[in-house]
DNA sequence: ACCAAAAGCTGATAAATATCATAAACTGCC
DNA sequence: GGCAGTTTATGATATTTATCAGCTTTTGGT
């Protein structure tokens, strides 16, 4: 790595966040326009992107860490509807349907971000269809994998859903050299996710690991059985 | 009415249904070129539109009548995503994102769609950006309303989803001059929006019926307390 | 290093929901 | 109009999940 390399990952143009989310989608200009309005920002495990209910004047893009994206509902629960990691662009629908966001973002590890004024996105958005058909695709798809959530939600029960999360945690943050999850979620966390009681998320994760098909090391979580794991997903 | 109204009718620049989706952003060689390939279908109560896993090669544009949206989970039950009526647009997302379907369509009443093939879809996506905008604006809508139902789902109980399900039927059905409502689904179809057993929602409707929520006539549901219903959805 | 607060854990119990069984009411059909 | 098949209904029971309470462990701050 070269002594400038702070200096050349400032610049959208350069930065390899881009290659998986829409901006790739956008021109030369436009993008240097996006380059010279962003703002960059550390935020600690812990610490709010935005919330429920804010107006956003612009998007995020995850160039580090992971951020969970939640809703309260009446009973006081957070429910965890997704969680966003390099790459990946928060607030889009805000913007785009000019309302105020209906999600939470929290950080749940250390994350560098940049924050995208949204006049050069909706700039782009008249301008360029190809950006907007990108933007289109990926919401397309997002969208899908949310009807998917909404069958698992209401068809499969706490532990399969459990099952899939710990599969899915392992699929998109990948696991280190110690073979344990390179994402670690507090038990909580966890529950809202698969959107349980904490109780019994704690209940079902000790479950698992007499069974064989994880491995703990206190928070950390390693998966031990996939195949066992996602025979039970399927109802096995 | 004009005797000659099912020709004017037969023109998507004429069609009143247009009003209500994005079609509303293209413009007239766009709009002639859809109304030339389009073909108009008559489908009965219980028949299938498309199937989960299909190509779909165009869209359906409602004229008439309501299709369930269903995705069927392994436990062999059927999860109604959403109900689809007179003006929107089914099979978008699988021409948008050029994938087979994760969702079955299947008739609730009888209904008159218009099969638009993709071609002319997806050429305007490319040239349009105002219709490639429009559409995005509505599935970034979808996909906000789609979050909802996945808090809903995990963080509501099956009485309160059901109390849900009823308001939501009066407010995009609406009801005839009996009072009841103007769509009327089975049990079992009822069961399939809420996520839960048939026998559990015919116990819950029971309930509700004795607690004077609603009413019955055969199959046909009223509101009878709007209050009442809200209230439980809210937790009280 | 120590203390308070938070997170994790476990048991007992209650509540919600699913499942199984059975019967009545309705529907389409000849 | 009557019969077969489906839908609706209800009871009994089993299973799943939430809630409450108490305890231990971990964490972060000074």
């Amino acid at each position: 790595m070269s002594g400038n390399q702070k200096i050349m990952d400032s610049r959208c143009e350069n930065c390899i966040v881009r290659q998986f989310n829409s901006l790739r989608a956008m021109n030369k200009e436009e993008l240097k326009k996006v380059s010279d309005s962003k703002t960059t920002k550390k935020i600690k495990k812990g610490q709010p992107l935005f919330e429920e209910g804010e107006k956003l004047n612009g998007v995020f893009c995850v160039r580090n860490g992971v951020s969970k994206l939640s809703k309260l509902s009446a009973n006081g629960k957070d429910q965890i509807v997704k969680l966003a990691s390099k790459g990946e662009v928060m607030g889009q629908r805000s913007v785009i349907a000019e309302e105020s966001t209906n999600l939470s973002a929290v950080a749940v590890s250390d994350m560098e971000v940049c924050f995208i004024p949204k006049d050069s996105i909706v700039n782009t958005l008249h301008k360029n269809p190809n950006f907007t058909l990108e933007v289109l695709r990926h919401m397309a798809h997002d969208l899908k994998e949310a009807d998917d959530v909404i069958v698992n939600m209401s068809q499969k029960t706490v532990k399969q859903r459990m099952a899939e999360a710990f599969l899915y945690l392992k699929n998109n943050f990948g696991e280190n050299a110690d073979g344990f999850l390179n994402l670690t979620l507090s038990r909580e966390d966890m529950a809202n996710v698969v959107g349980t009681a904490t109780e019994s998320a704690i209940r079902i994760i000790s479950e698992f690991k007499k069974k064989g098909y994880i491995n703990t090391s206190g928070k950390k979580i390693g998966i031990a059985d996939e195949r066992k794991l996602k025979d039970l997903v399927e109802g096995y």
